[in-house]
Parts: C-alpha cells; sequence; structure tokens
RNA sequence: GGCGCCAUAGCCAAGUGGUAAGGCAGAGGUCUGCAAAACCUUUACGCCCCGGUUCAAAUCCGGGUGGCGCCUCCA
C-alpha cells in the first residue's frame, strides 16, 4: 500500500515497523462541544485506513486521545457554571454517540489527558534534562531555536516562521516561536502537581506523552486534520524526538477540508454543521458516503444539494442489495461458476488497488458501483443462488471496509401486511384496479413501497 | 513576505505519459393496468488559458489567470 507522507511530500510504500501490529496515532477532539462535520472527516476517513489495514490482515493499535483540558474547555466549563472534568465527561460521551451512528469503530484507547498528566510530566522532565525546555516561574517552554530540525514537518524554516508570527504577548517567553509545555495555574483553573509548581499540560505536550505511551517511542503512522500540520504537528515532532531521541512518526496522514462555499468550515468562522444536526437529515452511512466519496486529501464542499446526491447514490446501491435478496427467495441451486468468481475477483482487485493508492475511497467505491452494475445488468431469475450469495457478500465486504452498506435489511413481513399484499394481488388478478390502488395506497401510508416484478411482489421501506 | 493545495460535463468526482472511471441530475426508449424499481441508449472531439517537450500530454516543463489554506485555537 502507498501512502502520501506529508513528512516527505511524496507517496511513500507503506511499511510498518511491526507487521504483526501497526500503531497509529490520530489526534481526537477537544470535548467542549458537539463535534461538527469537518472534524468527523479524519474521524471517518482514519477510521477507515484503519479497517483497510485490518482487512489486509494487519492487527493495529490506534489511539485516538480526547483533549479534555485546555483554555476552550475551561473557558466553556465556566460559562456554563460547571467544571472541566464535568464538561469534558458529558461531551466524551456525545463524541461516542456520534461516532457510534457515523460507524467510527472505537478506538483501541482513547487516552484522555487529564488521566495522564503523569506521563505528561515525564517527557516534559525529559525534555528539561535534554536542554530542550526551560522554566520560567511555573511556566515551562519549549525552545525551538535548540530543535534543529524544527519546522521539517511544514517545510518552513524557522527563520521564515518567525519572520510570519503575529506579536505573541509572553514576556516570558525567550522566543516567539516558543511554545508552552506546562502553563502555570491561574485562579479558578483546574490543576495538577508537577515539578514546576501547580498547573496544567501545554496544548501539544498531550499527544507526545499518549503517543508515547501507548505505543511507543516510534510510531508507524500519526494523522490529523491539514490545519494541524503547523503547529501541533511540528511541535509534537519536536518534543517526541527531542525527548527520545528517535524519530517520531515513520508516516504523517492529513486530509483536507470540508468546506462551506469554498471556505473552511471552522468553529470560528461560524459556518459549521454539527453531525448530531445533520444526523436529524440524512442517515449516518450518507454522511459517511458523502466524506469518502472524494479523495481524503482534496478539500470537499458541504451543501444539501451535495448531500441529496449522496443518499440518491447510497439508495442505488441498497435498491440493488434488496433487488438480489428478493432474488435469491426462488433462485435455483448451483455452484458458483469459475467465470463468475473471477469477475468477482476482478471488482475486488480494482477495489482493493484503489484503496492501495493512498486510500483512493473514490475509485473504491466506483468498484463497488461496478458490482452492482454487473448485478443489475446480468443477474436474474436463473441466476444460481449460490452466486446471488456471492455478489451480495462482496459488496458487504467491500462495503465494510468502507464502513457502508451494512445496515440490515432483512425484512421481517408482519401477518397483516402479507394479508394486504395477497389481498391486492387477488384484486390485481381480477383486474380490480381501484381495489388494488387502494390497497397500495394504504401500505404507502405505512411507509411500504410495492413493485412488481416479472417475478412476483417486493417491497421496501419507504426512506 | 514564507510554505502549500486546487482548477476535469448541468452538479459531484477518479484518472499523473497511451487517447476521458464512477455517482447525481437530464433526455429518449424497454418493461408495467398504472406506478415504482430496474435495464438499454444518450450527455466533455475535450480536462482554466498560452507556450514547450514527446510518436503520444488532462497527465511532464515554463509562463499566466482564478479559487483556497497554513504561518494564531482550529480536523
Amino acid at each position: 500500500m502507498k501512502i502520501y507522507n506529508t513528512l516527505t511530500r511524496k507517496k511513500e510504500e507503506f511499511v510498518p515497523m511491526d507487521k504483526n501490529e501497526v500503531k497509529m496515532y490520530s489526534c481526537g477532539p477537544t470535548v467542549y462541544d458537539y463535534f461538527h462535520i469537518g472534524n468527523a472527516r479524519p474521524f471517518i476517513i482514519f477510521d477507515t485506513m484503519r479497517r483497510y489495514l485490518e482487512y489486509s490482515g494487519c492487527k493495529v493499535k490506534f489511539v485516538q486521545n480526547f483533549t479534555d483540558v485546555d483554555d476552550k474547555m475551561i473557558n466553556r466549563a465556566n460559562s456554563e457554571g460547571i467544571t472541566v472534568k464535568e464538561l469534558g465527561d458529558r461531551f466524551i460521551k456525545e463524541y461516542f454517540e456520534d461516532a457510534h451512528a457515523l460507524g467510527i469503530h472505537e478506538a483501541t484507547v482513547h487516552p484522555k489527558a487529564t488521566e495522564n498528566i503523569d506521563a505528561i510530566i515525564d517527557i516534559i522532565k525529559k525534555l528539561e534534562e535534554n536542554g530542550y525546555a526551560y522554566n520560567v516561574d511555573g511556566d515551562v517552554y519549549f525552545s525551538t531555536k535548540k530543535f534543529r530540525e524544527y519546522g521539517k514537518l511544514s517545510k518552513q524554516p524557522l527563520e521564515d516562521l518567525e519572520a510570519g508570527a503575529r506579536i505573541d504577548v509572553n514576556e516570558h517567553k525567550q522566543d516567539a516561536m516558543d511554545f508552552a509545555l506546562w502553563k502555570k495555574q491561574k485562579p479558578g483553573e483546574p490543576a495538577w502537581e508537577s515539578p514546576w509548581g501547580m498547573g496544567r499540560p501545554g496544548w501539544h505536550i498531550e499527544c507526545s506523552a499518549m503517543a508515547n505511551k501507548y505505543l511507543g517511542e516510534t510510531i508507524d503512522i500519526h494523522s490529523g486534520g491539514q490545519d494541524l500540520i503547523f503547529p501541533h504537528h511540528e511541535n509534537e515532532i519536536a518534543q517526541s524526538e527531542c525527548a527520545n531521541g528517535k524519530p517520531f512518526a515513520n508516516y504523517w496522514m492529513h486530509n483536507g477540508y470540508i468546506n462551506i462555499n469554498n471556505q473552511k468550515m471552522s468553529k470560528s468562522l461560524g459556518n459549521f454543521f454539527t453531525v448530531r444536526d445533520i444526523r436529524e437529515k440524512y442517515d449516518s452511512e450518507v454522511i459517511r458516503f458523502f466524506m469518502l466519496s472524494a479523495h481524503y486529501r482534496n478539500p470537499i464542499n458541504f451543501s444539501d444539494m451535495l448531500m441529496e446526491q449522496a443518499k440518491s447514490a447510497v439508495e442505488r446501491v441498497y435498491t440493488c442489495i434488496e433487488n438480489l435478496e428478493f432474488l435469491m427467495n426462488t433462485a435455483p441451486a448451483g455452484e458458483v461458476s469459475a467465470d463468475f468468481a473471477a469477475k468477482l475477483d476482478g471488482f475486488k482487485k480494482k477495489f482493493t488497488d484503489a484503496m492501495d493508492d493512498d486510500l483512493n475511497t473514490a475509485d473504491a467505491i466506483a468498484a463497488i458501483f461496478d458490482i452492482v452494475y454487473m448485478a443489475n445488468t446480468e443477474l436474474n431469475g436463473e441466476t444460481p443462488k449460490a452466486e446471488l450469495e456471492a455478489v451480495l457478500s462482496l459488496i458487504h465486504e467491500l462495503g465494510g471496509v468502507l464502513g457502508l452498506f451494512e445496515k440490515e435489511t432483512k425484512k421481517s413481513l408482519d401477518a397483516e401486511v402479507e394479508a394486504m399484499i395477497e389481498e391486492r394481488n387477488k384484486a390485481r388478478a381480477e383486474k380490480n384496479w381501484a381495489k388494488a390502488d387502494e390497497i397500495r395506497d394504504k401500505l404507502k401510508e405505512m411507509n411500504i413501497v410495492l413493485k412488481d416484478t416479472p417475478q412476483g411482489v417486493q417491497w421496501s421501506f419507504a426512506e
């Protein structure tokens, strides 16, 4: 598999350090609010990455943190009149609700910053010992000038960064580009004991500490949104590599933004939609399909029209699945022919080739639509049951890698509906169209749509 | 000022040297009592513009134009 590595700005063959366990770290949410659709992109993308690695036979240790203490958390907790912990607990719960709905598997570990203060203090101590950190009256900073490679991820030499830096009003820092590792407690703020006095972790150190603690000094893949490249990921590299003297991450993956009218969606611009809100209008799989319908590094626009398009596309696949399930009822026995098996392998290869090429989910989805087209055009009442089963299972197998088409479609007809359909069939046989339509309308009110096909009456739930 | 990304049909979107995937929407048709679904056919002589390299360019190179992002918390 090839991965575009932000560190080298090239697509590279992915070679994990340990074939038996890929180590992945992805920056998780700051749990001060519901997450928005822009936040959801990396969650979905890297969940898909993880699923695909697992599908390919790798074991994956996937760590995604919760930032549950920082300025935003504190401000929000204050304005709501609750503690930072209460706020964090609440939105961690809300995160899981939305994440589960979106088919995002739980990470192997979801560490919280506040529960890893020891690890954070340890790494700051190491940085101090190694001469990269300095303490100014209880605030501890990282000295960027000491780390020669600072800027290697964002490809920005320190001098250029400094030239562009806005004035940071902080007389404690030795240099404008230095950043806080440990922040001295201010009145009313949550704080922990440390060698530098009461305080809390800085913005970037938690990821270095938790990646180290749960995955080791060097990890395979580190991922997140493009806006984290600088300064967050740059600082993580500085911290981890200066503390451990080893490369931090071998591959850096960054997803593009979700835009509204071609402008980045963000909390500060106020042009965002929460997943919670969108879920009221669209099925979660539609949201997921939308995310995966473009390459993860490209920006995508979000709009109702595009969601409607995604919805129709998802429905096309489900219609095909339902049709196949329907055909199964009366399918003749028989084996899967060699030709047919080869055909299915071809689809599978197209799918894995696409995924192997830097997670090209758009092409992978196209492979699934190729299967749909084949099923719609070539399969019918004569097709052996085994072949229908094979197609269905392939759609579910490949869909499962993307977290799509996983919904249960099997229905259990209750006796009442069955009787109504039977009654309508009788009416149709007698060419009593008025009565037939009346029954069909009644079923429609019950959210059941009928389709008259050469094989008999097929039905499905509307929507 | 520094670093970087993007530009493909009405809409979305793959494709990085070999002659334009896929989805949505539209049109015509098949099937049907009607409908729905499905299927078939059809929709870019061209991939922002201008040059260049090549037998061959959406794809590589140079120069433009337009849009966006990071450099400040941000996925």
